[in-house]
DNA sequence: TTGCTCCTCACGTCACGTGAGGTGGC
DNA sequence: TTGCTCCTCACGTCACGTGAGGTGGC
């Protein structure tokens, strides 16, 4: 049978065919010596159809080819448990994918055009960090701003005057009792900084997204990020933060600051 | 920023920084004239957060670009729906694969290294068929091998009589109700042939197997194959087919024989 | 001679990873 | 001078689709 009969019985192309033929998955009966022409049997459609078969079936043509000529049920089962996991994976991310995409649709419909794609939210690895600190309890909201202020300018003056070069400022805040506290510090390697207290901040996974301007909208994208985790199966993990990537000048309108919530993921 | 401090912010390699910038999708805020070096603002941090969140939702490069600089939030709609659509198909393709794949492993735990990949089914289109055609009504089992044989050299007899070249023979199996309708015929294309019927099959969908050997084995293959349609979410939707591929000789070991069963997909 | 089928390269796909080979600042 | 970072090609990945350019049998 030549390979255009062929391909048709098997409801494949001729130059998946040629392709079988030279990777060595499915070679012909006879490729004819002057003119190249193959020629098949139809003996060979079954292995054909069985190579079709496991296509389908998501595999590669390496592993078809490893799998097909397999003697040992044992490899083949590993294999294909190997290979449910991969499509159980699979399945999983597509899942999340479209939970995610699913909430931006909402989000489009609910707000109507405004601030349609302001907020990106990113799961990532947060890397261990060595950080200069100290440590506060404010009553509530309001006092934030006061505060918070003077303390990172002195702390970053206190690193200055250990030798150190205080770059990005990070806020750490944490719901308690009689209040929040309120964490102020600077990356620093120093070993050590008077008055302050150095702290290493273990790696650990945080949903993060970007906040551009004022601190006083700040409260708006917590809650955006509340509602993303919300919808996307994430539980906070510990206390939230604010790494000051730009905070040049009194002015805030040009601050960029990245907010970063330590999660977990729950129910699968 | 240089591009290896930029990369280690936003958790991306710098291979990639430079692809994106050679594929015009986040440009260095400025790359040095003289030594190339590419350097980046924290502003443009944000840009990179959102590349690398549209990403993770699955969308392509190309795609990324094209939505990053949309103002139309109705453009944004119509994309996000159309990659949920997309996710959706492949939620659906990969868990049809892994219900094949556990029916497999099932099978090879349970018939214990015997015929462990002796049946492949694939689901197919197979193509609309004339043929010449006889037709008939058998009690029972026993009887077919005794009809059948000699009807389908009957029908070569005529088809080759009347100038043609019956080269596949298609059996039909029905059961009505005082029995088994056998219609058996060979793919011929002309236009009639004395004392035989012409049909034309229209295309269908079909779960086709192998089968090797002798015919009197059929009916494992096809109890193979109805378990098979059960697992795999099919129904019969119309008579089995038999498509002799080689079946030279009376001794029938040789033979090589496609069994066809039309079916339609049920419940998702 | 016109179609039809067959053949062998070889590029393109997608988002980078991974060297190769070389340069500039501490 | 030794590391470290930066640079620009350019190949490899995966399973083919799609021409380009040419040949043999009806």
């Amino acid at each position: 049978m030549k390979i255009g009969d062929f391909a048709r019985m098997g409801q494949v192309s001729v130059r998946m065919l040629r392709h079988y033929d030279a990777i060595g998955l499915l070679e012909p009966d006879r490729v004819d010596e002057w003119t190249g022409h193959r020629s098949y049997t139809t003996d060979q459609l079954a292995r054909l159809h069985r190579i079709v078969a496991m296509r389908e079936l998501g595999f590669g043509l390496d592993d078809i080819r490893r799998l097909m000529d397999e003697p040992d049920p044992g490899v083949v089962r590993l294999a294909l448990a190997h290979h449910a996991e991969k499509l159980e994976s699979d399945i999983h991310r597509a899942t999340s994918r479209l939970t995610a995409v699913s909430y931006r649709l909402k989000l489009i419909e609910k707000e109507d055009c405004v601030m349609q794609i302001n907020h990106d939210f990113v799961v990532k690895t947060l890397p261990a960090t060595r950080i200069a600190s100290r440590t506060t309890v404010v009553a509530r909201q309001p006092e934030i701003a006061d505060v918070i202020g003077p303390l990172f300018g002195e702390i970053a003056n206190l690193i200055s005057a250990a030798g150190g070069c205080p770059e990005y400022g990070l806020g750490i805040y944490d719901a308690v009792e009689d209040g929040l506290q309120v964490t102020a510090s600077f990356i620093c390697d120093l070993d050590a900084v008077p008055q302050l207290t150095m702290v290493e901040l273990p790696e650990v996974e945080a949903v993060t997204t970007m906040h551009h301007g004022h601190m006083s909208d700040a409260p708006v994208t917590w809650q955006a990020m509340s509602e993303w985790m919300e919808s996307n199966h994430y539980e906070a993990a510990g206390p939230c933060r604010e790494l000051h990537l730009s905070a040049d000048g009194d002015d805030q309108t040009d601050w960029v600051t990245e907010f970063q919530q330590p999660v977990v993921r729950v129910r699968a």
